[in-house]
RNA sequence: UGGGGUGUCGCCAAGUUGGUAAGGCACAAGGUUUUGAUCCUUGCAUGCGCAGGUUCGAGUCCUGCCACCCCAGCCA
């Protein structure tokens, strides 16, 4: 496989495009578009189809245009436009040309005017009910509308009057006449204009009739010179269509549409419908909570544009059905993470941690490496004192082998500190350990102690030092693998921990993050600064991904 | 029972004219390690939905089955 990750790896639409592109067809150009309805966020599987859009183009030196499909103004609205042009432009991706459907309003109305005039479309008057009825079913073809042979003046009369507003909607619809027993229902004359009274976010209330999802886009991709028009397989059925539409015409730029399947993710769910219901009921908090696979969700999570393209690479594109699992994009910016984080110090659940043979007042400032293996990354100072923070999770009372940790009477190395032995323990009065005594050994700073091993390294932080943060930590949003294919309703299947907050320590350095930042907190995982809600003086911290954890499963036999 | 698609390792996925099954993720076992991380090494489909056939040779060709997905919006 190609391993280049400025290139698209080869897939069957690549494979096409060079076969085009060698013989020469549209003078060797490929030209793209990515379609978005601006009705809801982008999220990871759109991700998939602008890498392959935008890749394929820009490999072929070719050009990709942004549109926006918006022939629905009951549906869309322009906080989405804004929303997808932020999300494409932060994945890094550049468009030629700001498009709308909606640019060719006029353009689209002559069009089907001429297919009036034709006799290849009709006015039906059937209501949406009867129109259900006369189209058959998936085995049983249609019948004809009893307005289907209704005279072109009478059909010009008609659309002309529904363009006018003449007319409430759901009276009238202007249909293609094409064949109402093919066995694809696409064919079955598709209803290309409705009557709609709502204004549109662009064309205000000049018109009340909207062209479809069928007729607009092919000519929208024709209009625009496109040469690939990439989609998911839902639209395999409409091919036909498409192509139908465009031959009628006779318009001279015939693209050809070509499918592959959308990207499907475990443990969430990618339905447009979907996340809006997810927002809607304030299940998740917005388009841009962290538990969503939205780009908006991931990138406040802390993914980084990079490690978004790389999972699309590593995913691939074909026409197959799949089901990638998490794992894979967690590899993608664990891989992209282990390099570029700088690491510090995070303590999620702080518990105190005193050396007594250590005064109040005594400091021993310790050097800590930004990045164990890239010594370019610098150094950090942190003060060593007689009070310090560890994770409750690195402390038991006793434990067998396995536990490399601080038990109480045993040693445990400090990261790029000293080696520590636990001496006694404080408890408050229901049992719970509320400080930790221990004394250091002070000759064992770089290098190993005497005639003992030590065989753990905890994760630490000073207490005078350390500051303050609020940290989330995130699970899979909902706790089946495949909700889509869940019977049971949504509520019932969301994962009860898939945000769980803790309050604890940070290195005073992370007050000075910015959004942009990532970093290893050691031992425990990627994080990054909350982009909505975090503040000098009130840092909240999300956590990205965990660190692989090998331990987690030794523990648990 | 109509039409359109898809079936190669637990997941993703190469496999272009038939020539003897890439790679990634995950997993397992070793090694290194002041992150139970990283890194390194090794292992992981006599098998390509099933059954036949053609062929010296088939994941790739032929035939017949089976399974799964999509389509009956005046949504996109």
């Amino acid at each position: 496989m190609d391993t280049d990750p400025m290139k698209t790896p080869s897939n069957f639409i690549k494979t096409l495009i060079e076969n085009d592109v060698r013989e020469g067809k549209n003078d060797g150009l490929v030209c793209t578009r990515f379609p978005p309805e601006p009705s809801g966020y982008l999220h990871i599987g759109h991700a998939k189809a602008l890498c392959l859009s935008f890749g394929l183009a820009k490999e072929f030196k070719g050009f990709t245009n942004l549109r926006f499909d918006d022939t629905n103004p009951s549906k869309e609205s322009s906080v989405y436009v804004d929303a997808i042009k932020m999300d494409i432009s932060w994945l890094g991706f550049h468009w030629k040309h700001e498009c709308r459907a909606s640019d060719y309003f006029v353009e689209l109305y002559q069009l089907a005017e001429r297919l009036v005039l034709e006799n290849k479309a009709y006015v039906d008057s059937l209501n949406p009910d009867e129109i259900r009825e006369y189209r058959g079913t998936l085995t049983n073809p249609g019948k004809n509308s009893p307005y289907r042979d209704r005279p072109v003046e009478e059909n010009l009369d008609l659309f002309r009057r529904m363009k006018a507003g003449e007319f409430a909607e759901g009276k009238h619809v202007l249909r293609l006449k094409i064949d109402m027993s093919s066995p694809n229902l696409n064919m079955r004359d598709p209803a290309i204009y409705r009557i709609r009274h709502t204004a549109h976010h662009e064309t205000g209330d000049e018109w009340c009739i909207y062209p479809m999802y069928d007729f607009t886009h092919c000519i929208s991709d024709s209009i625009e010179g496109i040469t690939h028009s990439l989609c998911d397989l839902s639209f395999e059925d409409h091919r036909p269509l498409y192509d139908w539409i465009l031959r009628e015409l006779e318009m001279s730029c015939h693209p050809q549409q070509i499918e592959f399947s959308r990207l499907n993710l475990q443990y969430t769910v990618m339905g447009k419908r979907k996340l809006r219901q997810l927002v809607d009921q304030d299940i998740v908090d917005g388009w841009t909570d962290p538990r969503l696979p939205t780009l908006s969700g991931l990138r406040r999570r802390g993914f980084t544009a990079a490690s978004i393209k790389e999972f699309c690479r590593r995913v691939g594109v074909t026409k197959s059905e799949n089901n990638v699992e998490l794992a894979m994009l967690y590899s993608c910016i664990r891989d992209e993470l282990e390099i570029s984080a700088r690491r510090v110090m995070g303590v999620l659940n702080p518990i105190k941690l005193v050396i007594q043979n250590m005064g109040d007042k005594d400091v021993i400032p310790l050097q800590l490496a930004n990045h164990p293996k890239n010594e370019s990354m610098g150094q950090r100072i942190l003060n060593f004192s007689n009070e310090i923070y560890i994770d409750r999770a690195d402390f038991r009372e006793e434990a067998n082998r396995k536990y490399k940790r601080l038990v109480l009477g045993g040693e445990v190395r400090l990261r790029y500190g000293f080696v520590i032995k636990a001496e006694r323990i404080v408890k408050s009065s229901d049992g719970e350990i509320t400080k930790i005594i221990c004394s250091y050994d002070p000759d064992t700073l770089g290098k190993n102690p005497e005639g003992r091993k030590v065989r753990g390294v905890i994760h630490w932080l000073p207490a005078e030092d350390a500051v303050p943060a609020h940290i989330n930590l995130y699970e899979n949003l909902f706790s089946v693998d495949f909700p889509d294919s869940d019977g049971r309703d949504y509520s019932e299947l969301i994962n009860p921990n898939s945000l769980s907050t803790c309050q604890g320590f940070v290195e005073p350095s992370l007050i000075a993050a910015t959004v942009e930042d990532r970093f290893q907190f050691e031992r425990e995982g990627y994080f990054c600064i909350d982009s909505e809600l975090s503040s000098p003086n009130s840092l909240v911290i999300n956590r990205i991904v965990a660190l692989k954890d090998s331990w987690e499963k030794i523990d648990q036999v």
